[in-house]
DNA sequence: AACGTAGGCCAACGACTGTTGACCGTCCAG
DNA sequence: CTGGACGGTCAACAGTCGTTGGCCTACGTT
């Protein structure tokens, strides 16, 4: 009833023509929800930037919800840290996330919308251990070290986002990225490699 | 107009008996911005917690935004750091900042808040300019560093925030305020008074 | 050529919101 | 004793929102 999934068959059965709107929904959505929070990003104004009616954005995701659950799935894209060396893992790891921010702003964007309102309870916690753990495990000896450092990691990250990339305060945004680095870099390779003090 | 301000006499000339209501929604609306967000969170809902009408809080506070705006007026009560040795710098800021966030649950209400739309827009600078900058300044020689320093203190200190307050992951959350002064307190400490790099 | 179906629009419903203005009791000053 | 201001309630307005169901059109298949 309120699963109104894809298309059953998935993908590459028939061209689908439609699929040209549903991905101009989730562009729009995705626009809206970044610049407006979940509540004031209305349907009707989604619908009317991906210049179609506000009763296909229920056709095709169920619900308000539903669209802002599809279009809320962050991918951090965490490079493969095999090749870098211990002693180089916060700076890899500090690069990573400057860049990833910049080349995409939804990232910023659910940023702000996910802490807002609880709306997709557990699923920062989701992202952190899939996707930040893994990589942070590959620096740190102790398995059961790793969601502590994970987590020391990210609230580094996470805050250098809310002030750079929110708030934008002009000390942080003024800083280039080799500035960012070069302070936050030893943080995050303390909190990946030291000893527990 | 729109400007719907407190009794024009203020203070200590008539016992104004409304002082108590206008406490009360203050309260109230405190809690229910913290708990719903801005937008979820209604007037009606508010009045309603505070045991009276909707319409005196319009006439208290003239609008839903005068009154988030009268309910999220921040103050971290940055104490007098000046007894404090400079080499101590960095854990007393820490451990200030865990315990004023615990004893007062409207700080993380309000980062929360605060970050989901920008209502009020530059109060997050004038926080850190104005409260967390002082402190700061007290600790690093260049005058000119001051804003940068502050900034990078207050994004791990944010950061942990997030983490802690409002994501509340485990891996945080069960960190004891020694442990979390001992992960942190050598990055602030580093951020307030390290060389450039 | 006939037809089922997918893609899309239109108009409306019901609920809820911030906000307003009219009204009422109670206390204090004159 | 009387009038006015203060603290407060009630009911309503106007607008917007998410959501729904009916209807239309074009196209691919048979």
């Amino acid at each position: 009833m309120t699963e109104n999934s894809p298309p059953a068959d998935s993908g590459t059965l028939r061209p689908r023509r439609s699929e040209a709107t549903r991905a101009a929904i989730l562009r729009a959505a995705l626009a809206r929800f970044a610049a407006d929070g979940y509540e004031r990003a209305t349907i009707r104004a989604i619908a009317r930037d991906a210049g179609i009616d506000p009763s296909m954005v229920m056709r095709y995701y169920g619900s308000k919800e539903g669209l802002f659950r599809a279009a809320s799935e962050i991918d951090l894209r965490m490079p493969d840290f095999s090749g870098v060396r211990p002693a180089e893992a916060g700076e890899a790891l500090v690069r990573h996330f400057l860049q990833r921010w910049e080349e995409d702003d939804s990232l910023a964007a659910m940023l702000r919308v996910g802490l807002a309102s609880g709306l997709d309870e557990g699923r920062q916690q989701a992202l952190l251990e899939g996707q930040v753990g893994p990589a942070v495990a590959r620096f740190c000896a102790a398995a059961a070290d790793v969601p502590r450092r994970t987590a020391l990691v990210a609230s580094q990250m996470i805050g250098m986002a809310v002030l750079r990339y929110l708030v934008e305060v002009p000390a942080v945004t003024s800083m280039t990225h080799d500035e960012v680095v070069a302070w936050l870099a030893p943080t995050v390779q303390r909190y990946l490699t030291a000893e527990n003090p």
